[in-house]
DNA sequence: TCATTAAATTGTT
DNA sequence: AACAATTTAATGA
């Protein structure tokens, strides 16, 4: 009980329920662990509810036709996704993969329905949620043809830093090359070499078991 | 607290 | 994929 009131203390849209609200959903929520590696949810499952990262490192992503890998977005202890899936009720559009151990916190759809009749500040947090991966798909859109290693990562790195998704998230990136590298789809050393790139324009700076961006504006436009 | 060892991460081939 | 070098974490004196 006492882990759940800890997670919900660091989710944005917990903060405001009221004491029947809260109750409700630490009444609901169940935890799950995964071991690196694992997929999480596959392609096209029925997978019903709504789900918060309670600790570790995620990706979402797709498969083009051509079977390349489309990474969406990394998701971080206090990222909370598959909303459209639970609202809709439909098959998850994408995959998720946890890139190191990783544990998960679900809140069932009778629950969330709940939250989203009952509490405007869910409601809000919600509008906000979808605005902003509108705008990453939009990013993603223009800047996923024609581009390098390079401009790669960068890219990766933006989606890790974006401010709203990822509320916790300050400039240094407790994030190894490895990881990196999965999350971007290239191999460790295309990675590294990226990396120098970027700290050799001074957008970045590299560090034992991290990094720490140094310019986010730039990273957004870097284009090899 | 310091020294030693193991494990993780990085940079290069 | 494999290697050596470096950094951190863990252990025990």
């Amino acid at each position: 009980m006492e882990k759940k009131e800890k997670v919900l203390l660091a989710a944005h849209w917990a903060r405001e329920l009221d004491a029947d609200g809260l109750a409700r959903v630490v009444e609901a929520m169940v935890f799950r662990s995964y071991p690196k590696g694992t997929i999480v949810i596959e392609l096209g499952e029925m997978f019903d509810p709504w789900v918060g990262v309670v600790d570790g490192l995620l990706k979402m992503r797709t498969l083009s036709v051509d079977g390349k890998e489309v990474s969406f977005a990394g998701l971080h202890a206090g990222a909370w996704f598959g909303e459209g899936s639970v609202l809709k009720q439909e098959a998850r559009q994408y995959e998720i993969v946890a890139l190191r151990d990783s544990e998960l916190a679900l809140l069932n759809r009778d629950t969330f329905m709940w939250l989203l009749d009952h509490s405007a500040e869910f409601s809000r947090f919600l509008v906000y949620q979808f605005n902003e991966r509108l705008g990453q798909f939009i990013a993603q859109v223009q800047y996923d043809r024609l581009h390098g290693p390079t401009a790669r990562v960068a890219r990766t790195l933006s989606l890790l830093l974006n401010p709203v998704l990822y509320p916790n998230v300050e400039d240094q990136l407790k994030i190894s090359q490895e990881e990196i590298g999965l999350f971007a789809g290239v191999t460790r050393s295309v990675a590294n070499q990226a990396l120098k790139e970027l700290e050799g324009k001074g957008i970045v700076q590299l560090e034992y078991g991290g990094i720490r961006i140094l310019d986010a504006d730039a990273l957004r436009t870097v284009e090899d």
